[in-house]
DNA sequence: CGCGTTATTCATCATCTGTTGAATTATGCG
DNA sequence: CGCATAATTCAACAGATGATGAATAACGCG
């Protein structure tokens, strides 16, 4: 018969040519965090998802703090992410962050991050946790003296207002996110956000 | 000596003249979950802040579920809400939101529920929950024939645009939320806000 | 090949959590 | 007063969860 020994291999000890187990794990507990949480996600969820046992979870990554704080860890230089934005000078910065805004939206590492904190989706202590990681990300290069301005602070600042926007219609099915006309609302808002980048705004 | 025995009523019974234990496990189930989200919050939790015992919050309230539901009922007529908002037309609509806004913020159980599904402090099941409860309280005059428009959807949509900037800044720690000019931000937003109430936005 | 190292699973523990049922005391009605 | 009813706690259970340590299998270097 098709008897083919493919899958379900059982037992313990290490796998013949696993890809990459441990992106796996991470790329299974990103989804899962973004959507349910710190206190929504359990560690065997995370395993399940990835198709590993729940201890080769704490084995990679320790604690189930740790694995979240790893999840967060996004590899974006904030000065590169603001590039495309203020490109242009100010007048475009409105319309330019519409095109970002759009592809922010469709890239689940960097929404985990910034829509992460943005949304709250997270209880106190966990927000405590992004927070902090996220703070060291974005205002980290500040402190060694790299000489960011406060428009690498605004970015998220401007985008969570951006997105705030979509989530609330998302989360109140005023209507599908499919049929969401992005750019529209972006657009409306660009007169205002462009104050920002002009330093209108505090 | 001065023995009272005042406090420390210990072993099971009814207790003399408890004032009214049901709303206080209410009070102390509201700050919870809007604290720390379904999940993050126990029933042993909701007891202890309420000062009694985890039995009795499910005496009164049955499953934790339906706990969290109770605790999202805001006695609160949308159109009565929406009143202060639209009195004196679209003109003064801005401004108006500006006072109801910061009324709302100050508000623990108002803004428990508009601000709970905006911050999206809650798991996506939690979401649901919320999410059914709170349409069914906006938009259940809606069905039952009392002739809401669609203002009633907006007031919500907008106050979490205002609110969500006011969070970001609080959860980021841009500045502490004390020192923070809400009235600055809803002033800069007025413009925009209005064209909700004149129509000009979907 | 031999052997240390790494990857992986299994079984298990201690703890927390939601929930229940019995026990106990006050209240109020007749 | 006597007794049904409501209020309240205690003890406990079953399930889920974070975490650990031992066991096993593949890999890679000499």
């Amino acid at each position: 018969m098709t008897d083919e020994p493919t899958g379900a291999v059982r037992g313990p000890g290490r796998r013949p040519g696993s890809p990459d187990t441990r992106a796996g794990i991470l790329s299974a507990a990103r989804s899962l965090f973004a959507e349910r949480g710190l206190k929504g996600t359990t560690i065997r969820a995370v395993a399940a998802a990835a198709g590993v046992d729940p201890a080769l979870v704490h084995h990679y990554f320790g604690a189930k703090d740790d694995l979240f704080l790893a999840a967060m860890q996004i590899k974006v230089d904030p000065r590169a992410a603001m590039a495309p934005v203020v490109a242009g000078g100010a007048d475009a910065a409105g319309e330019n962050l519409m095109r970002v805004a759009v592809q922010v939206w469709d890239d689940p590492e960097i929404r985990l991050s910034l829509l992460g904190i943005a949304r709250g989706v997270f209880d106190s202590d966990t927000q405590s946790l992004v927070r902090d990681g996220f703070l060291g990300l974005v205002l980290g290069p500040v402190g060694k003296g790299l000489d960011l301005d406060r428009a690498d602070v605004r970015m998220p600042l401007v985008a969570s207002q951006v997105f705030g926007f979509i989530i609330m219609r998302y989360v109140l099915r005023v209507e599908p996110l499919a049929s969401m006309p992005a750019e529209q609302v972006v657009a409306t808002y660009a007169p205002t956000l462009q104050r920002y980048f002009t330093g209108d705004l505090p």
